[in-house]
DNA sequence: GTGAGTGCAAATGCTTTGCAATGGA
DNA sequence: TCCATTGCAAAGCATTTGCACTCAC
């Protein structure tokens, strides 16, 4: 947990204690910490024996009473796992989420799946229900369960990096798709021009590629096995083959002849498609680093309709300099 | 509560009894008599009033022994609806549902959403999770207390009943897409002999509409209010537009021609993908009325592409005579 | 100094368990 | 007869409340 963070919550604690004419204290700030320091799903009690340990004197009683008011200022987020216990996770800037939760060891993996967010928006508004929240809980038995292996703790991450993770790669998976499409295409392009000018888009994809890289790399070093962690973001790879056009549409017989212009254009309308796609997918996160992952590779894609649309200018101006 | 199904479930559970070496009474019998007779999402308290209203003597704890076994058995199904109460529903030839929950009056209304079950499935397997069940949860504030207006209980109806309802409405609302489809194309088409094929196929699916329309009253006249019960079946309209072919591929020009073999191949086309959509579709279901419904349409949708295909050989036999 | 916070103990509410009496198979 | 079942009372358990004392503002 960086000290930026645990500032940031802290400051949204006081603040939220001022508004209700409430008194910070020692005891507070002291569980804030705990809570703060902590990954996972704890319960009372867990949170309660981390707190014992630094102060004997504290009781119970306060540990309800302060997790009551940081879930009522949106610090935690209470959940249930199917064993009775009333359990908190952190949500100040953590993406709603859902839980595969295995009723042998009560471990539960955490997972965001938009088509789940839009599943719910659609049916609550046909009952007219006003939203307060909901859940999707799928309870199983894990891998190291069913064959009887040791179990430890699942989560140990900060759930907004592994986020942050999930989204450079699916904006990964985005550019990988786009560079095979490029490839393919450049390949069975049989215009000199417009194989140039697609292999050019190949580079750019590829610089594109090494930075996400690096991105991913850099994020991943942030903190021990995070590369490890499993798949937090359910992210369905369909949508992302929606964007890239039908090669099947641009063959004439079975040959490809795509000029400049065309492959401008084709470049031009699969940049415009990733943009709009990721600018809307980011919509559906709450302030988070991952969000701010699909919000930059979404201006990204934008900068590069840019350059094309400078390069078609170019290319009306001149057709043999480009 | 139809007499046939108390049976059956009785049935059960006495095989259930005797499976486990356990004994049959006189208080399981009243409990879950009283059980199968109720609808709704009861919790002990509530199950326990009305056994005692029947007989003074029996206790709680009866009541709560009962209600494992009929859970173990598969005839009621434990549920949680956010006020920290264990509630039982029927489970015995109920189709696995969600809940909305108002979090003002408690109440809940159940749906059903093969969508969600599709997304549980992939997530669960990406997880190497061994599946057991799953739910999602829906919180909000109903209409009702919105408006601060008296509320009164949902869900009195029966629920296999509520599913048939919709799966018959589902069915008519294939139905009616694939009228409103013929009526277009019978109207633009250009060729004579087409153009009476398709007609035919308006005055079938007029027919069918029909007798659909009377199984709908039929099972709505099974119960009190059952037209006015919410949607239970949660179904994706979209999935049954992509059943319908685009007329647009059949343009040339502005205009459409399709000749007496081409509608045939089309009607055919439709009939069989409806058919195989809606067998696939049964599939998601445990045993109830709303599959045998679906099972039912397919085959006649099945039924129809027999018929699509004698024409067809009538056809090619002597052109002239269809 | 005022009023909220704390921590103890006690209470609450749902659910389970222990146990002696009961009654099915 | 045997052993599961029943219903009472009692225990468990997570959580909440009452209350006197403490401490932050």
């Amino acid at each position: 947990m960086p000290m930026r963070k645990l500032k940031e919550e802290t400051e949204l604690f006081y603040s939220y204690l001022r508004q209700n004419g409430l008194k910070k204290t020692y005891q507070k700030d002291l569980i804030l910490e705990t809570f703060l320091n902590t990954e996972g799903h704890l319960c009372v009690e867990d949170i309660y024996a981390l707190v014992k340990k630094r102060d004997k004197k504290v009781g119970v009683v306060t540990v309800f009473r302060t997790l009551k008011s940081l879930t009522a200022c949106g610090i935690a987020r209470e959940i249930t796992l199917g064993d009775g216990l009333t359990r908190f996770e952190h949500s100040y800037h953590h993406p709603h989420h859902h839980h595969i939760v295995c009723t042998e060891c009560h471990r539960a993996i955490e997972f965001v799946c938009p088509e789940l967010e839009r599943i719910q928006n659609d049916i609550i508004q046909k009952y007219h229900f006003h939203p307060i929240h909901h859940r999707f809980q799928t309870y199983g038995i894990c891998e190291d369960c069913r064959d009887h292996r040791a179990v430890t703790d699942f989560q140990k991450h900060d759930t907004e990096r592994i986020f942050a993770r999930d989204a450079v790669k699916m904006a990964l998976c985005m550019e990988n798709r786009c560079l095979e499409f490029y490839r393919n295409l450049a390949d069975r392009n049989q215009d000199s021009a417009g194989k140039e000018i697609i292999e050019r888009m190949v580079q750019e994809v590829e610089a594109h590629t090494v930075d996400l890289n690096l991105k991913l790399e850099e994020i991943v070093a942030q903190e021990k096995d995070l590369d490890c962690a499993p798949i937090f973001l359910h992210f369905d790879p369909c949508e992302l083959e929606e964007l890239i056009p039908e090669l099947s549409r641009y063959e004439s017989g079975d040959a490809i002849r795509l000029d400049a212009k065309a492959s401008i254009e084709l470049a031009l309308h699969l940049n415009r498609a990733a943009a709009d796609f990721f600018k809307s997918y980011a919509d559906r996160f709450a302030e988070t680093q991952g969000k701010q992952v699909f919000i930059s590779f979404a201006n990204q894609e934008g900068n590069h309709c840019d350059l094309m649309r400078q390069r078609m200018e170019q290319l009306l101006a001149s057709p043999s300099a480009v």
